[in-house]
DNA sequence: CAAGTGACGTAGA
DNA sequence: GTCTACGCCACTT
């Protein structure tokens, strides 16, 4: 258990229907602007350990692809079909238009520990 | 402690 | 558009 971890569970459970996340987007918002692969690794090893409300599958890679491998229980042709159920195009290549339907959260996104960090290279 | 692993991201070819 | 190499960070060996 972990604060990240709780964080990333919080976080993918805001994302609405009909929206998805990259797992670098969960990350920046969890607080944790390099911890893309760590929010896959969370979904992972959390799976099981969440209802069946928690939509794991709102979350994508940045490019718009599908790419889980590590699931029990799903196949990326089924997370693609639970995207579709909401609304969202898949192509059967697992791919879809994520700039169309990303999720942009409220501004009071926050857990009392400090704003959302935006990116920046300085 | 060092090395390996992974639902990722980015840059370069 | 594709694929590969490297960085990233929490965790396991």
């Amino acid at each position: 258990m972990s604060a990240f971890r709780d964080r990333v569970l919080q976080i993918v459970s805001l994302i609405p229907p009909g929206r998805v996340a990259a797992y670098g987007q969960v990350a920046l918002y969890a607080g944790f602007p390099r911890g893309a692969r760590n929010v896959g690794w969370i979904l992972h090893s959390s799976e099981g350990l969440v209802g069946p409300d928690f939509p794991w599958w709102r979350v994508v890679n940045n490019r718009g692809r599908i790419t889980i491998k590590g699931s029990l229980f799903f196949s990326p042709h089924d997370q693609a079909d639970l995207l579709r159920r909401e609304g969202i195009l898949v192509s059967e290549d697992l791919k879809l238009d994520i700039e169309a339907f990303r999720w942009r959260p409220p501004s009071t996104l926050s857990f009392g520990s400090g704003p959302i960090r935006t990116p920046s290279k300085n």
